[in-house]
DNA sequence: GATGAATGAGGATTCATTCAT
DNA sequence: TATGAATGAATCCTCATTCAT
């Protein structure tokens, strides 16, 4: 009499897929629970079994998409190298991995419209964000002190680079028949490079 | 005697600001249109009188934000000077509006989620942006004629720039109380300038 | 300062022709007072001049068609003829008249609907069939009396035609594309005078 | 263990049945969902749970109502024996079951006028009274064959029997009170015979 | 007489959630 | 655990009617 493995982690993840499939679809609003019902193939019954209520899953697919692309950004935390090099490194991760962002994003809208009205989105959203910072800002400041940087503001500068990196997704988003995302980074990086880096 | 005085676009302009609130405190899809009504003093019938539905108040707001943000754009168009001037202007416009624009964010997060599903949501934003590189591109051409700028792809420099902007106004509603968006623009502005200027 | 001449009788014409081809189209329940309006070039407070409700229009337009229908009935009254030769007649003005009758039939489909609720209507109907009965059946009681029929029962034998001619109309509206009305109606007389008729 | 019975027929006929009550108490169109779901018993959601909508509850009823008829009209065919015989059967049964087609007259009049302006409706009328006449020319056409009835047009006489019953229905639901619906039958049988016989 | 903007009760449909089995 | 039939509050939109001009 083994007992039954326990499938719960298997089921939730199996619904959190149908729901970011469903909500990418239609956005929270307008998809229903039948749909994420269909899209799994378990039962209504299953689903309010593994979760509470749609608001539930909606939480729990932002701790995932977090948690991932937050796992995606420390990879640089890693690196022994300069600054520039790490900055660079950072290009190349996001580069490899833009098809895999790029369709959270209809999510990420949501999420962002979400933010304003309920404050628990609001300080996951703005806690990912952070954790950006605090890790762009080491850098910077390494660039700084090793004398690669020009010594500029080192917060403003960070946000400068998140703002770079989240717009440029965004008009990817509505130009990807015109833009190379892999150039556009790449001059991205340069420009920004160029006004950081100490004139030789 | 006198024909009643037409009172038609006061009308709508009255829904329109009734509907605007209502979105931005709701939600696209939260937001009742009973609400709406209610905001605006009108009745349900008067609504409809002038909107045929939710989603023409919708598009009609969209038409009405992207206009004024073009007009806004486009007063730089006008002066005569250098284009690092001109950049300049850019962002004293837009730190002068930031508070115009900045309650308006939320619809437009409802817009780039609808963008995905609606087409002519999509168009109008892609129209948008479109128009906002048309009129920055001539200004960075400009600047390499005239051997301000270094000789940058102008293309993807524009949409750097396009990016800078967004993403810097997107950060701002997340940490509106640690950035003073006046100085984060103005350091923008720096690190761009650095990047793109000749090196004297 | 001649008076303006009277044109309401002309304005509720006008309106009753516009709601009788906008009923005809949608039915009663579906047809839109602002359909009628658009249809008869008047105006809302125009119509409600004229007409106190939506349904005032449906009874005037009930008025109207039976006024029709029972002048045209009454024909045959002022014919010194044969039994039979009546019963010709009014097969002969039935043919002329059915392409005007035809387009009525989707009106009074309605008026038999609502007749089941509304008094009035139920009893207008009863009283335009009892009219046809009332003239129906001297024709009947003349052609036994003067030797040409046989003996039938008079009220059942009216009814009989009242009801096949009815009928026919019905089946016609469901088979013009295989039903030769003109045919039809000589068929239906044949029978039915061949059962009415003395055996020679 | 045990499944729970399907009990989906069950609340489909009880669905119908309410609604038919409803419908033939206030027309199609003024008839509300509300008034089914209370006379049904059962809950809103239970009703678009069966049903896609209003309209899909009106296509099952004219399903339901002309299978009945259609089941109805065939017993003759089952009878062996003469022309006269199998219509005088077709009078005895129609007698038989008026009591049950009589209520259903005013939702008949609904379809009468709904199929002015919806296909199917008209489809399933049609393709009713074709099955109608299909049935009755045969008899007819035996009856020709046989040499009981004279040489009669045979689709012209189908077209005309058709009429006579369906409008005689017509003027009884007008005339209940002076028509006795048993001897009106017989009446029109008579007259018909009597001219469809051949003479002796 | 005539206009047409404005009213608001009414009604079809949706969908997150529950719960008997 | 799992099912899916059932619930009913919520919400968009319609349209007959009114009335200030």
């Amino acid at each position: 009499m083994s007992p039954r493995p326990d499938v719960s982690e298997q089921r939730k993840d199996q619904i959190l897929a149908a729901a970011t499939k469903v909500f990418t679809k239609h956005g929270f609003s307008n998809a229903r629970m039948d749909d994420i019902v269909a899209e799994s193939g378990l039962s209504k019954g299953a689903l309010y079994w593994y979760f509470d209520s749609k608001d539930a899953i909606i939480v729990s697919i932002l701790d995932q998409i977090f948690d991932y692309e937050t796992a995606h950004v420390h990879e640089i935390l890693e690196i022994e190298d300069s600054a520039q090099a790490k900055l660079e490194v950072f290009v190349d991760t996001t580069i490899r991995d833009i098809e895999k962002i790029k369709p959270l994003m209809p999510i990420l809208f949501d999420f962002w419209s979400l933010s304003v009205r309920k404050k628990t989105i609001n300080q996951a959203i703005k806690r990912y964000y952070q954790n950006f910072l605090d890790l762009i800002e080491p850098i910077i400041e390494q660039g700084i002190e090793q004398g690669e940087f020009r010594a500029v503001e080192v917060k403003g500068t960070a946000v400068a680079l998140g703002a770079i990196y989240e717009g440029t997704i965004l008009f990817y988003l509505y130009f990807s028949d015109t833009i190379d995302i892999e150039k556009q980074f790449k001059s991205n990086l340069d420009l920004v490079l160029e006004g950081l880096l100490q004139n030789p």
